[in-house]
This record gives structure tokens, sequence and C-alpha cells, in this order.
RNA sequence: GCCCACGUAGCUCAGUUGGUAGAGCGCAUCCUUGGUAAGGAUGAGGUCACCGGUUCAAAUCCGGUCGUGGGCUCCA
């Protein structure tokens, strides 16, 4: 273990980084290098276009420096020298850098080597004491995250105590790799994009859908278990939806293109919100029919600019797992801890157990009544509460109209996703005027909640495929089993067998190929099918199969009963 | 949208300084009829993303377009 903390290794290493650069391309202006979550990074300005292969030349320019064992200093200077250096070196993002260092404080430069940097520190006592560096890669980036400013060239880069730990990341990164959906969306043949139809558009292949099909199956069911009420509503409406809903005020920038129906605009919907306010409001509504449950697996689009599209996570065209909850102010938490239960059963279903609750509150620039925000926001803890759970509160990070909460959920390799939302609107209701009759007699504004607990199903689909690796489990999996004969003689018993177990209602296939048993099992393994049911004379004699399972390896022989049997405890134990 | 890189067979990739395309896997056919992570042979598959330019000649060099990847920004 080394004596100093990873930030301070990695934000020395940063230094080191600069200094390198600094050797290589002498005109090069700085900007920051931090250290993050998983390493560090610095931005720079210089003529020179940084590629993939300088990182090669900076990186061994690091090493040298770092087997150097320069010191790190520390010089403390007024705010006049500090101004008068930096000029004279023509180091502009630096100047303004220090003209963001509040009156009072000290202003301090680090020295290592040749390079001098402003900093406020710490750093390691010198340059040998960074343990494993590795450059990843470049990036553009805009100086102070602002995209009117300048675009800088960014190196990221991460550091480590020691070698061992910094391998041990990049295995990190490898098996992730090795999970990513988009490649086993081609190996499995789960889903495709094609430039014939469009960037961010979602084909789903013969096995991506079942699988879909199977985890939409499970979410009807159980919505309409917890006393939701299903909606199909159109893909696209009139501009005057959208004028009402603001989208085309506040949005549209994320929309589609309007197209042209007899005089009038049509949009492909970005969200399903006003069609189903447009339900609610088909009628007039009483007190007595609140609180409204109602959810929709609602395709919609999205105008993502280019850039954004990544895998499924990110597309333009995706189905929300929507739904709306209009109810009065009374109803609210129990409704809202009512949505919470619901989720984590739902996020439990698909074996993630580990769940964060954030709570987003009002905004600087919101809508509504804030008595409304106040009452919303308590009825958002005491849910929370009320379900169990513990939240962590961000600031001011609610929409504009409405707070709300976010799950994040822990996958198989411990990476975070933030999936489900639940938030207020103030806004659609006040918009298209949602009323209900109360007991008075008098109208009254309901209020409304937005929740979605997959987020979108592309999205989830992606992130389910990694937490499982593309081995998904048995109650999901297109194909249950596969039956493979050793010789083509057992054939014919293999068949047998297969419509047994279809007939017990699972999915079978039969390998029919004349390859070696060798073979078939690899290929099933690559298929990531999780029990395969081998066969040779002795087991077409004594009417049994060999099993084996991908977690169990060697189940023995079986009776095709014990199978069936077998198999339907693991569908059972999955849910 | 912006910065950088990339685009060659279904997949993963090779292709030297420009001389018109290759491997492995997969697929098809045939042989093999086998016992728990690859049996063998043969064969089919490519407008080298697209458009234009330079050149006697372009997968290769140049420009543009589209797409993909990493990042920034965005995600009322």
């Amino acid at each position: 273990m080394s004596k100093y903390p990873l930030e301070t290794i990695r934000h020395s290493a940063a230094h080191i980084m600069a200094a390198a650069v600094k050797q290589l391309y002498s005109d090069v202006k700085f900007d920051i290098g931090p250290s993050t979550a998983d390493g560090f990074y610095y931005d720079f300005d210089m003529d020179h276009r940084l590629t993939d292969s300088d990182l090669k030349d900076i990186e061994k320019a690091m090493k040298k420096l770092m087997g150097r064992k320069l010191p790190f200093e520390m010089t403390e200077m007024s705010r006049d020298e500090a101004e008068k250096m930096l000029a004279a070196d023509n180091q502009g993002y630096k100047l303004e850098r220090l003209a963001d260092i509040p009156e009072g404080d000290k202003i301090t430069f680090y020295t290592c080597g040749d390079f001098t940097d402003l900093c406020r520190g710490p750093h390691v006592e010198n340059s040998g004491e960074i343990g494993a560096v590795k450059l990843m890669s470049v990036a553009g980036a805009y100086f102070r995250g602002d995209e009117k400013n300048p675009m800088l060239q960014r190196i990221y880069g991460t550091a480590f105590d020691s070698k061992e730990e910094l391998n041990a990341y990049l295995q990190r990164i490898e098996e992730a790799k090795k999970r990513d959906h988009r490649k086993l969306g081609t190996e499995l043949d789960l889903f495709s994009f094609s430039d014939n139809v469009g960037p961010g558009l979602v084909m789903w292949h013969p096995k991506g859908a079942f699988i879909r099909n199977e985890i939409e199956t499970f979410w009807r069911a159980e919505h309409y278990k917890h006393g939701y009420e299903l909606l199909y509503t159109p893909h696209i409406g009139r501009s005057q939806l959208w004028e009402t809903s603001g989208h085309l005020d506040f949005y549209a920038d994320g929309m589609y293109s309007p197209m042209d129906i007899d005089g009038g605009n049509y949009y492909a919907k970005p969200m399903n919100c006003p069609f189903h306010i447009e339900v609610y409001n088909s009628r007039l509504r009483s007190y007595r029919e609140l609180p409204a449950r109602w959810a929709e697996l609602g395709t919609v689009y999205r105008y993502e600019k280019s850039g954004v599209l990544h895998g499924l996570p990110r597309v333009r065209g995706f189905t929300q797992d929507d739904a709306h909850i209009i109810c009065t102010p009374d109803q609210i938490e129990e409704e809202i801890a009512e949505v919470l239960r619901f989720s984590l059963m739902i996020w439990k279903a698909f074996g993630f157990d580990e769940i964060k609750v954030y709570l987003a509150t009002k905004p600087e620039k919101s809508v509504g009544d804030p008595k409304d925000w106040d009452t919303a926001l308590v009825s958002l803890e005491k849910a929370v509460k009320m379900a169990g759970l513990e939240c962590e509160v961000d600031e001011g990070g609610g929409a504009f109209y409405g707070p709300k909460i976010d799950l994040k959920i822990k996958d198989a390799i411990g990476r975070e996703w933030q999936t489900s939302t639940i938030q207020f609107d103030f806004n659609l209701p006040e918009r298209f005027d949602m009323t209900y009759i109360g007991e008075d007699g008098k109208p009254h504004r309901p209020f409304m909640v937005h929740r979605a607990l997959f987020g979108s199903l592309e999205r989830f689909f992606g992130i389910l495929t990694e937490h499982y690796a593309g081995a998904f489990p048995v109650w999901l999996a297109p194909v249950q089993a596969k039956i493979l004969p050793i010789t083509e003689r057992q054939l014919e018993y293999a068949k047998e067998v297969q419509k047994e177990m279809q007939a017990a209602g699972l999915r079978v296939k039969v390998d029919t190929k004349s390859s070696s048993v060798g073979a078939k099992i690899k290929e099933a393994r690559n298929e990531r099918i999780q029990y395969m049911l081998i066969m040779g004379d002795k087991e077409m004699e004594e009417k049994t199969v060999s099993a084996r399972s991908r977690r169990e390896d060697q189940l023995g022989d079986m009776t095709v009963a014990d199978v069936i049997a077998k198999i339907k405890d693991d569908i059972e134990a999955k849910r």
C-alpha cells in the first residue's frame, strides 16, 4: 500500500503527463488535470492533433520522468506574480482558472522537473512514487464543459499504487468488454442496426424479440396484479397536442420533424404523457375513480444528437414502460410507496438486489405552486421510508415541473445504472386543465406522477444482457435446453424427448449436425444454453439423458421427467 | 452538434512503398457415427461503406457524404 490516497497519485500522474506533453509539443497550452473515479485526465490546447499513437510516446516520456524520481516542489505566489508568470508563458486558460480562485485564498504552484503548474496540490513527494500509469485515450472536451468554448484535447489515463492493481483494473475493463451488449447482440443474434434504416433504430431479431416478449409478458401481468390498467395510444399526434403540452416550445429540438397530413402537422411522439392525459380528459372524472394507474409500453421517437447514440442505451426510437398515476393529493403518499415496492419486486425478479434511491428537489426554475412542491417532497420522503428504503437527496436536481425519485441498480460486475424514475408533474395537469369532481361537487386539479421502471426496454435489455453476460436465465431464454445426440442413431429418440419436453411447455432444440459431442457442447455453450441433454445408445436404451447445465456442469443421468422438473424448478426460482 | 480514430466475406481481422483481395471462425456438400469445451476433406461468399478526384493503374493517396467507436456537450 502506498502512503498516498489514490487521488494524489493520479493527480500527480496528470502533472507528469502534462510535463511529458510539454517536452514533446512546446506550444502546448494547459487547462486542468484532475483525478477522476477511474484515473485522471489533462486538457491541452495545441496545434498538433493528438492521436492514439502519440499516447505511446507520451507514456514513454512519462515513465522516464517517473524513473528520475523528480521532487514535487510547492511555491506560493502573489496573484500579481502568478498572473505575470502565466501571461509570460501565454497560458490563457490557466489565467482564467487563476481568476476563479477566490480573493484571499493561497495561490500555489507545483514544480516537478521542468514543469510548473498552478495547483492546490497535494502531490506525492517525487515522481518515482507514482506506482503504475497507463494512458487510455484521447478525446475532445470543451473548455469548462461549455460547447460555446473552444474544444481542447483531453488525454485520459489511469494510475495505481502498483502494477498489479493497474492490471486488475485493466482486467475489469476486459471483463466489461466481454459482456458488452453490442458484441453479445451480434454474437447471440439478438438485435441489429442498419444503415438503411437509420442510426439509433433497433431491429430485434427472433431471439432478442423472444426475450423482450417474455419481459413484456411478465411486465403486463405484474401491472394488472398491482392495480394498473393498460393503454394503447398512437405513435403520432397533431401539433396542437404538442403546443398544449409545451413540447414544441421546450423540446422541439428533440423531436422528429413533422409530417404534413391534410394540411396539418403531425409529430412522432417523444413522450406518451399527452395521450394518457387525453384519455383522462375524454370525459368528466370523479374522485371516486382515482387513483387512475395507466401504463403503456409506448414506443417514442426522439431526435438524439448523432454523437450521443450508443448501442441500446441511447437510441432514437425506444419503448418506454411508462405509466401515469393520476390521484388526489391525499392518495399520493401511498401511491408512491407502492410504486417503490413494485419496482423493488420487479428488479429482484431480474436478479438486481442492490438498489439506491435518489431524491431530487426543486430546481431554481420551476412551475407550479410551491405548496404543492412541498407536499410532493414530503410524500416522496415518507414514501421512501414506507418502502423501507434510504435515500440520498439531490438538492435542486428535480425537473422544472416537479420533484422526482430515481433508482440506481447495481449489476453483476458492480456497475451502477440509473433506471427507474418516479416524477411529479405540476405542469401538464395545468396545461391540459385536468380536473376531477371532488366530494364537494367542485372541480379539483389532480396530482400526476410519471413513472417508468425499466426506463426504456431497449436500454434495459442492454443492461440485462451485460448483467447476465448473455446467459439469460431459463425463464427468459429463447432456448432452454438443447438435445445433443452422439450419433444419428439417437436422432429419433432425441426428437421424442424434444416433443415430450415441448408438451410440458419447455423450449427445446435438437442439434442434428454430425459433429462430435465435444463440438456440440462447445456450440451450445457459446449460445449460452442453460441445459444440455446428451444421449447415446446407453441413454436411449435406458430412456434417460445425460444432463449438464451451464452453472453446475455435470448433472448425471436423469429421466426426462426429472429433467423437466429440474428446469421447471429453475424457472420458478428465477421469478 | 463538436474533437479524435475507424469502416475489407455473416463474425474477428491481415493486406508491405498504389499493380484490381487473404486467413481463422461460421455456412454448404461429402467422408466420419463418435461419450462430455473444436474429427477430416472440398466448396460457395467481397461494387474493399458510398460519391467524386489524382493516376496508365486506387482497398491503398486526396476531398466530401454516410455509419461506427472513445470522449465532450445535451438528456424540457
